[in-house]
DNA sequence: ACTCACCGGGG
DNA sequence: GTGTACGGTGAGT
């Protein structure tokens, strides 16, 4: 546990951050605009429900339209009159709201309180409360009416002049209450379920199969063997739900694929689906849909998000993007190919095509239940993998779980943390927009890069979390947070974090312990990153303040300047720099001590706060292009790095060839790179290598008719290898390799050799018939050297060993990879060197 | 050949 | 009721 010091600051700290009210094992909250709030509470197994009250909220920045009728006027309807009345004790906190509206009408009906709050004159001023937010929303919608002698529909179109937040977040704001207080992540109840359906359309299929599993032990399929039955299918489902009570929901792509297709489906056949928890009433709570906007701008998208009261909805595609968003590195985002991305994969995990699924299911049902029960094991594995940090900030942040794990960090989770901490101390809120002088260009980090070719004997050092610790070192922080909330913040996870990070490392590994200290860690980074990029953000953020970002920056560049600076005057050979890193070269002979007491002796000179960290060390730097590079690490393994050094099409002979030659490369090792290129071209003309090493393996896009369709204009070689095999059926999707065969156009389709790609066995079965490819014969096409040698040639010259370009001079270059006989001014290859960087 | 729009995921 | 982007590809000239 995290010891904390009895001190006022550091309480306010800790409010700041993880609310106040000390209710623990919150798992699902619902308010409503009427007031209403439910509690769901969790203690080992039992879950308990309780109702609160509370009085729905809003900032204002003028009480003009509240003030602006004093007696109810004829056209308003009475319940949108005011009647002042200080507030009672039953609100708590009821002190911070006792000032009545002066001299409004009174009339029998609804009570609005409000309370002016400290700061400037164009902030939000007043905290306005209503015992409902719907008599709230009317009076201020008509008194604004009144006000600019214009209709106006709803609160949206007065967005200059209020700030507010949805129910559930006024409930956890006002109460300092948070989600998951004393739980671990293993303690929530999490169910999966996974549709497997006649189509992707739910107008043009149905269900026909649901796996579902829990964290309990659970885990089952029900099935609807005819149309008929589809609809009791369902029931089930909810059923089945109902009695597990899970605390979360989730699933791949949920919110875009099976809650869509379950609402369609239950639409049509008149089934309610009851998948939330009872309420009050005694009833189960249904599923609700909600509009939601993704970004903004021209590339904004809508989705539909749905809820339900009781349990959170947890689609783990938007972890998985969430996560590739920091990683960069994933292949796609289909569940299979993430599963096996992070080794959860089973070994034994039964892949089917998605169109093939209903028609394996007719034949082989046992097949297509394990089928779905992988599917929602691996999504369980994906959860454990990806959920831990935002189910931390759930404890953090006055927000539902569900929205906690998909909200975006600056605006979704730090803004409402910093105005949950303006609530609690009755100051006004800033208003956003407003920026004064316009900060003339944003600049950001620096990149440079001081030198192509190779280098020895290469060091990364970095300045670790650069932009957060220059905010904290030098108090840079938004000018409009007069309470200091998010430098306070900042400073108070900067601490915290470092705990979490230690108490992690010392737990047991894979421990309940260690995975706590590491989610909540994560979450802490999250926010810390967050707090940047806050400040730089639209004029839709509160307390965006884009001046101090760009002090942020230039702080930046300077510690960036000054690290370079000092290793250049120390002799180093600089290789790139970007923003808080660099890559330099040291001298020969230097060992790792050497190394590692040049970097602390010039992060010794940096400010204090900021720390310049060893990262690592290589053998060899071959350096492309800014942020392309390849690395050969003391224990020679190749990182590669950036697209320019990687090949799209990824014909295993290139691939081959690229890395022995960057292996070959980087070890100065100049006759290897021209033994491997000329070896590469002789087992080509010997046809040597055979159809399999030259195959590109591509991802079919077009169904069947849709490339028919433009087959004369625009043909494709993957589509042509696919109809001149005779192959007329194929899924979109589907992956396929293909060669270029000797003739013009020739393109020849490959198989694939065994079963372990599940792409293939599908169509195979389908296709047998068609084109009479027997397993024997799959091996013999493979094994094919009917190629195009002087194609493939030219692609090695071309795609691969360009790649290279800028370890050697030009004319070294064109030498090397020159496919004849050594020409008469060449010189020998033993004394090409690559272009060396060196001290 | 080149630009523009759209998609990514799910059966 | 609020906040990514980027690379690949398809469609349209």
């Amino acid at each position: 546990m995290i010891s904390s010091i009895n001190s006022a600051p550091l309480e306010r700290e800790n409010e700041y951050l993880f609310g106040w009210d000390p209710t623990p094992g919150i798992v699902s909250v619902w308010a409503q605009r009427d007031g209403q709030a439910i509690i769901w509470q969790r203690e080992g197994e039992h879950v308990t429900r309780t109702e609160a009250r509370f009085y729905p909220w809003l900032f204002a920045s003028t009480l003009d339209d509240l003030t602006s009728f004093r007696t109810p006027p004829d056209n308003v309807a009475a319940a949108s009159t005011l009647r002042v009345s200080q507030a009672g004790r039953k609100y708590p906190g009821a002190d911070r709201l006792v000032n009545a509206v002066p001299g409004s009408g009174h009339s029998n009906g609804a009570t609005i309180w409000y309370r002016e709050l400290d700061g400037p004159s164009d902030a939000y001023r007043y905290l306005i409360a209503a015992r409902d937010w719907r008599t709230l929303e009317r009076a201020i919608v008509s008194g604004a009416a009144r006000r600019l002698d214009r209709p106006i529909k709803s609160l949206n179109e007065l967005e200059d002049s209020y700030y507010r937040v949805g129910p559930v977040e006024q409930y956890l704001m006002y109460s300092g209450r948070v989600y998951f207080r004393g739980l671990n992540y293993e303690d929530l109840h999490r169910l999966q379920f996974d549709l497997e359906t006649t189509a992707l359309d739910p107008h043009r299929g149905r269900i026909f199969l649901i796996a579902i599993r829990d964290n309990r032990g659970l885990a089952t399929t029900l099935e609807a063997s005819t149309p008929e039955d589809e609809a009791r299918l369902i029931g089930a489902l909810c059923d089945l739900i109902r009695e597990r009570d899970p605390d979360v929901i989730e699933n791949h792509n949920l919110f875009g694929f099976d809650l869509p297709f379950l609402e369609q489906r239950a639409r049509v056949l008149g089934v309610p689906l009851a998948l939330g928890r009872q309420l009050p009433g005694g009833r189960a709570a249904v599923l609700e849909r909600l509009q939601e906007t993704l970004a903004i701008g021209p590339d904004a998208r809508r989705r539909t998000r749905y809820s339900v009261a009781g349990r959170e909805l947890i689609d783990t595609l938007d972890a998985v993007r969430r996560h590739d968003f920091v990683m960069r590195d994933m292949p796609s985002y289909s569940l299979k190919d993430v599963a096996r991305y992070f080794g959860i994969a089973s070994a034994d995990r039964v892949y089917l095509e998605g169109a093939a699924i209903f028609d394996t299911y007719r034949r082989d049902p046992a097949t297509v239940r394990r089928y779905a029960l992988d599917d929602v094991a691996e999504v369980d594995g994906l959860s454990r993998r990806l959920l831990g940090a935002p189910f931390a900030l759930a404890s953090m942040a006055p927000r539902r779980y569900e929205r906690l794990a998909s909200a975006g960090p600056a605006m979704g989770i730090l803004e409402p943390m910093l105005v949950r901490a303006y609530l609690r101390a009755g100051v006004a809120l800033p208003r956003q927009g407003n920026q004064q002088g316009e900060a003339a260009m944003h600049e950001g980090g620096a990149v440079h890069l001081f030198a192509t070719g190779v280098a020895e004997r290469v060091v990364k050092a970095d300045v670790a979390s650069l932009y957060p610790s220059l905010m904290c070192t030098f108090q840079i922080g938004p000018a409009r947070d007069r309470l200091g909330v998010l430098l306070s913040i900042l400073g108070r996870l900067t601490d915290l974090r470092l705990a979490h990070k230690v108490a992690a490392r010392t737990a047991r590994p894979g421990s309940i312990e260690a995975n706590h200290h590491d989610a909540t860690q994560a979450a802490m980074k999250i926010l810390i990153n967050a707090a940047y990029g806050y400040m730089g953000a639209g004029s839709m953020a509160l307390f965006a303040d884009s001046r101090a970002a760009d002090e942020v920056t230039r702080r930046g560049r300077a510690i960036l300047t000054q690290v370079l600076d000092a290793l250049r005057q120390h002799g180093m050979a600089l290789i790139e720099a970007d923003t808080d890193g660099v890559y330099f070269a040291v001298p020969a002979g230097w060992t790792e001590e050497q190394e590692r007491a040049l970097v602390s002796k010039i992060g010794a000179e940096l400010p204090e706060g900021i720390h310049l960290e060893y990262e690592g060390r290589y053998r060899a730097m071959l350096s492309h292009e800014v942020k392309n590079y390849a690395l050969l690490t003391y224990d020679s393994r190749l990182i590669v790095h950036g697209v320019a050094l990687r090949s799209s099409r990824a014909e295993p002979f290139g691939e081959r060839f690229l890395r022995q030659a960057l292996l070959c490369t980087m070890t100065g090792d100049i006759p290897g790179v021209r033994k491997v290129f000329l070896e590469t071209v002789a087992a080509l003309r010997s046809r040597t290598l055979t159809a399999a090493d030259l195959a590109a393996r591509v991802r079919l896009s077009k169904t069947p008719e849709s490339y028919l369709a433009i087959k004369n204009t625009r043909p494709e070689p993957a589509y042509e290898a696919l109809l001149r095999a005779g192959r007329t059926r194929w899924y979109p999707g589907e992956r396929v390799r293909f060669y270029r065969a000797r003739g013009k156009n020739n393109y020849v389709w490959l198989p694939e050799e065994t079963a372990e790609t599940s792409t293939s066995n599908d169509w195979l079965e389908r296709n047998e018939q068609d084109i009479a490819v027997t397993p024997e014969q799959r091996g013999a096409i493979a094994g094919r050297r009917d190629y195009d040698v002087e194609h493939y040639v030219r692609t090695l010259v071309t795609s691969y060993a360009e790649r290279l370009r800028k370890a050697f001079a030009p004319e070294d270059f064109d030498q090397l990879f020159s496919p004849d006989q050594p020409g008469l001014f060449d010189r020998p290859v033993e004394s090409i060197e690559p272009v060396w960087i060196r001290c």
